[in-house]
DNA sequence: GGTCATCGTTGCAACGTTGCATGCCACGTT
DNA sequence: AACGTGGCATGCAACGTTGCAACGATGACC
């Protein structure tokens, strides 16, 4: 076991709110003796109790972030972002998988297991946008994409319905006529697949192509195996196609791998553009054009917006914060 | 704020003991007024409070991963395994980015903020084994990785030395005879890239096949930029070769985009094999061929082990746990 | 010379929980 | 009738910290 206070005190022959005061660095001390306590501070390696400075002041220091999953590549990116951004804050960050499963957001929602942390970043996968807003009023919240909950909860997210529409055009722009979209998600109430599609079918309104809902396809995950199975189903069933827009870079790497097995050339032969510049999407061959979000602003305006609620008013009016988005282009399409 | 114990009590019209009784589940209470105090706790939706228990019990539930960067495909799919593991044992999973930073793992290895987490997986990257060896005896610990602390620090990994020997062989086994390695790391003291070294020249001298220096190329990090920066360097001003062994996926991933640039076909011209087996790898064009180390043992295994040494002997001799590989033969070579 | 502000230090209480010991009651045994 | 037993409920104390108010000592001021 660590030293305590008393223990500092004992043998730095003062009270231990004197050390207390000497550890805290405000209140008036002597320097003679702020000399002794540190001393005896020292000597005995004191490191203030987390347990007993969280039950006096209601603080933990730890805020929670709940993600689908790290090992995806995107929240994993955003992860470590978020985790800088917190260790700058001098947070401590708890990372919470819920798998995409509603019970498990549901059940966080209420606040992580008794109240130990001061905030809860959560990006909902399966919970819709009704049970979000009726949740019990618990600790501080921010969520993370465009989450249909205006005025109430806040939440910070790029454009998608714009973003979507930006890639969309891209690809028309390139003379693409029959342009594919993978990753609906008819099957969840979470928005973000949802204005995807809008910001889609918008580009292609714009440029008087026809909506055909043979080239929209919806998908479980958001994994590369989707995508595999999307392209896939585009290739054996579907119309021919000469691009696909996927809602995320994991799907558009999967229909890849896919397309180049099937002997087409990227992009030549079928353009690729995917949704969120993962490292992978870089790496890849041909390398992925994409939507880049501004993932370091997510992270930042998430964390910023979190603090204020947590020291700052928490009935005030909710905020939707727009983080900015481009379109990187590289080789696939 | 939350209810506490006492104003459940005072609903109840019990003690605060009886409530406390009720809620740990245990101890003899008697089901008219457990159900009383039951329906009281769900009333003021009583929760309870995790600093005083913390503080109380000595125990936070919390559990602190270090790695270099959740950004990493292998460190984030590593951190998905132990938070589902930490999730199976009611554990809390705080995770820390150390930034491959020495000062940064140095500053972990005498608790975590506040002895705020009840133990601690490491994964050092900078720390020599001597810093780790005569670390202040704090929070329990376990090591990722090989170590070179037998006997004094318990560690979970991989036998690199026969891994890396594996791969090379399998790379001599199809015919290859100028094969060289990615991913030495001669500024580390972290010993695994040595390690890898060793078993890669071990099963060249097995083959009769000279070690010729000029085929090791060292790199800073293990991410796809350097695997790249590699796979520049051997191209430009190197040796021919016909196949790499790369210390790790990214590094895999890196050289083959820029030997696939270069207008060399894999694995017909060039056969690269990398270590990790992450999902990028299983999607890439062509499959990347990997040694398969079973992440899910090793998180497994490492909250196993952590497990012990918080609830057990905290003296007993240091644990070695080797968990098991494998090589996935894909179509990179 | 007495009152008052200032500085440095201190004791008390409380945050919410649980281990321990003890209290009380009813019942069955001697 | 006295005693022991077991079931159930409770009070006290302590975990380590900090806000608050008060303390004595010192010096300044009128």
């Amino acid at each position: 076991m660590s030293a305590s206070l008393r223990q500092v005190a004992e043998r730095a022959g003062v009270s231990i709110r004197t050390v207390s005061n000497v550890v805290s660095g405000f209140a008036l001390v002597a320097p003679e003796t702020r000399a002794r306590v540190q001393a005896a501070i020292d000597e005995l390696n004191y490191r203030p109790n987390a347990a007993a400075r969280h039950l006096r002041g209601g603080r933990s220091g730890l805020v929670a972030l709940a993600i689908p999953e790290i090992a995806s590549p995107y929240f994993g990116e955003l992860a470590g972002l978020l985790a800088e951004e917190a260790e700058r804050r001098s947070w401590m960050l708890l990372v919470q998988q819920t798998g995409g499963d509603a019970e498990h957001e549901r059940g966080l929602l209420g606040g992580v297991r008794g109240q130990v942390v001061d905030g809860l970043v959560l990006s909902p996968w399966a919970l819709s946008p009704a049970e979000l807003r009726r949740r019990p009023d618990a600790v501080p919240l921010v969520l993370l994409g465009e989450q249909d909950a205006d005025g109430l909860l806040d939440h910070v997210a790029v454009d998608s319905v714009t973003a979507a529409r930006d890639a969309t055009r891209h690809l028309i722009g390139r003379g693409r006529t029959r342009i594919a979209a993978i990753g609906l998600q008819p099957h969840l109430e979470n928005g973000t697949a949802a204005r995807r599609v809008e910001g889609y079918r918008q580009a292609l309104a714009e440029a008087g192509m026809p909506a055909d809902p043979e080239l929209e396809i919806a998908v479980q995950r958001l994994h590369r195996a989707d995508g595999a199975d999307a392209m896939r189903h585009l290739l054996d069933a579907g119309p021919a196609v000469d691009a696909v827009f996927c809602f995320s870079d994991q799907l558009a790497l999967g229909a890849m791998q896919t397309a180049l097995r099937a002997g087409l050339r990227i992009p030549d032969d079928l353009a690729v553009v995917g949704f969120d510049d993962v490292e992978d999407g870089r790496y890849a061959t041909p390398a992925l054009t994409t939507v880049t979000p501004d993932k370091a602003a997510i992270a930042r305006e998430a964390l910023a917006c979190l603090a204020d609620r947590i020291s700052g008013d928490r009935a005030a009016p909710a905020r939707r914060i727009v983080v900015p988005h481009t379109l990187t282009v590289r080789d696939s399409g």
